[in-house]
DNA sequence: CGTTAACTTGATAGCATTCAACTAGCGTGG
DNA sequence: CCACGCTAGTTGAATGCTATCAAGTTAACG
């Protein structure tokens, strides 16, 4: 079930890394993806699951999560499209956290047996999945420093720009804001903060003229401002020079 | 500068994740390695460098951190011998955060010109070094978890389970304990909690009998309970199975 | 239009920070 | 040899950010 090469979702997160040559962009378009379309809030793969298959989203929203002790949950990462969130299977046989739809979604698989032959083949493009967990381990990196050192009014705008950022980048995003589902809540669950927290805190980002957020989008009403709110800094996200920001 | 292939950090520590042939171990043997000495808090690489070599930890303790405003620091992650924490700016070129010494510490160093041709030549090698990248990743995570949603109590226990798991693994710990250098303010910045609740938080550790913390050593007197306290599983180390934990 | 999920608001409680001071250990230099 | 200074660790009190509990409001949806 081939994707149409203009919008092909891996390609442009590959090139948001580095450029393509004309042959590797068609190999990838002739990879024999598997599309299936999720509803709102369901498992992809699961704590201690052992994939045989890694997936792309194309449409949607996803967070990788972890149930902890009472129930309680922590979202480790948000996911747009284009993001490979278990190209680990790959080298990591038992997953360590579930991988989730937020919202109604499209999601396209490759078996590990078709993606390890592939990349033998095109080690640049294995080098470009190599440097997108990298890039995913910095974003960690990132999160561990958000939650650990920033109170809950720069731990939200950090986690906004963040956002902003990867979804621009996907040419996902206009240049005053973006679609983004995640209830209080779950945003809560990312950032260990209460939803009543959130919902002050995000009461506040509002009330300062830095955002407005209708349901499932956020307005960014002072970019400059909201950076400067969440000490945010793109450097951890490793964007290629000449790929679209701002 | 051949380090003795017995005690070899890089061999060591990639059969923690699987077994290398011996042809495979007698190359990793010849890498000319430079080998170096550092002080105590010593910086190895700083954010924003862009390193032309990358470095394994032959002996001591280092940690990567990142200085946030107001001039304070956020650990990410704690690193022992074997450890090669800046693997990554084989592909990513600037640094996001900086790496330093903790204790005098001995590095090996190779340059990036070397390791390219040799991993390109050496595949299963390669793709160890990028496993050990996306367990360093899964580490991330679980600090995010335990940053996120654990009390200071469960939080260091957890740190101190990871460390001596991670430790008696490369075997550098008894059954009984580790060296842990790290100071209470060091494990508040890791942690994200203040040096003055550090102090408290460990001394009711030791008051419940789970640990004992002499300078510079952590004594395990009940691993059990310290497992339970910290809500501490091994998965996210991803060891491979038959490797020694306790 | 009823039902449910998401969001909002107010009040109370608690974990952790901050400030400040004090102790212990250790190396240096007079 | 002891004073001095420095670092790491310890303790107490006061403040504060954030969680929790409880209830009410809005929005979405069949």
């Amino acid at each position: 079930m081939p994707l149409s090469l203009a919008a092909h979702p891996m390609i442009r997160k590959i090139e948001t890394l580095f450029l393509l040559t004309p042959e590797e962009r068609d190999a990838v378009v002739a990879l024999p993806f598997a599309l299936r379309n999720y509803n709102a809030d369901q498992d992809i793969v699961r704590d201690r699951d052992r994939p045989s298959q890694c997936c792309i989203i194309v449409k949607g929203l996803a967070c990788r999560y972890k149930i902890m002790g009472e129930g309680k949950r922590q979202i480790m990462s948000f996911h747009i499209p284009g993001d490979m969130p278990d190209v680990m299977s790959l080298h990591l046989e038992v997953m360590d956290h579930s991988l989730a739809t937020m919202t109604p979604s499209v999601l396209a698989f490759l078996p590990h047996e078709v993606l390890r032959p592939f990349l033998a083949k095109y080690p640049r493009i294995s080098d470009a999945l190599w440097r997108d967990t990298l890039v995913d381990g910095a974003i960690f990196r990132e999160w561990v420093c958000n939650v650990g050192h920033r109170e809950a009014y720069p731990r939200i705008a950090h986690l906004l720009c963040e956002m902003f950022v990867r979804m621009r980048v996907m040419e996902l995003a206009g240049d005053d804001g973006f679609d983004f589902a995640a209830t209080q809540q779950e945003i809560g669950d990312a950032t260990g903060l209460s939803t009543v927290h959130v919902n002050r805190t995000l009461q506040k980002l509002r009330g300062d003229g830095l955002i407005r957020s209708e349901s499932g989008r956020v307005v960014i009403l002072n970019w400059a401002d909201l950076q400067r709110a969440g000490e945010f800094d793109d450097t951890f996200l490793h964007l290629r020079p000449g790929v679209v920001t701002h």
